[in-house]
DNA sequence: ATAACATATAGATGATTGTCAATGCGTTGA
DNA sequence: TCAACGCATTGACAATCATCTATATGTTAT
């Protein structure tokens, strides 16, 4: 994880319906169609949505059948937190100031 | 904090050059100039940035005489993070499966 | 085979975004 | 008072984005 990957997984986050998405994966695996049903989004806008979350590896997605079932990948999302929030506490060199 | 807050936070931190601000800014307060200096934009695109890291509270501004100095705000920030780590942790009402 | 179903892809469109040059505004120092 | 400085604002523009309709692809059931 670094700062490219960080900013990525935020500009995923940073849609109200992904960040939603998120959290009702936070449940446990979902198929599309469930998802669809939350939702006052067309199925293709969903996918296109669920295209996005896969792409920064916060999404798992798995075909079985018809269906594609999808899950949060919390190792993706650990790593994440714990960056970001390393970002924050842990001083850097740049001392300089005004 | 709340959904919509934290999708502004996220969306603030999208964007590669704001995150790294905000990395800088972990180390302690700087004037809009020093920042200015970690990055290849113009300043009126850093003074952007900076509006919009403020407008979702993840950083503080004050003015003294001609400078402007910036603080990362690490309530808003803490908050943030512990708002979307319970996202993943705590499950939702749905419990529906396909 | 064929129809119905679940999802993905393509293409279009209006909205938002990151960036810049130009300019404005308040502050400091000569 | 006036010039230089630090930063904010404005307006423009190309790029990206969220969304839709239409269509394609693969799967299941009849």
């Amino acid at each position: 994880m670094n700062e490219t990957d960080a900013a990525l997984i935020c500009k995923a986050l940073g849609d109200p319906n992904r960040l939603k998405i998120v959290k009702i994966l936070a449940d446990g695996e979902k198929c599309a169609c469930v998802l669809l049903e939350a939702f006052q989004i067309t199925q293709p806008t969903l996918s296109h949505h669920m295209k996005i979350l896969c792409s920064c590896n916060l999404v798992q997605a798995s075909k079985e059948g018809k269906w594609s079932h999808y899950t949060l990948n919390r190792r993706t999302f650990d790593e994440f937190i714990s960056f970001i929030t390393k970002t924050t506490t842990s001083p850097n060199d740049e001392k300089e100031n005004c």
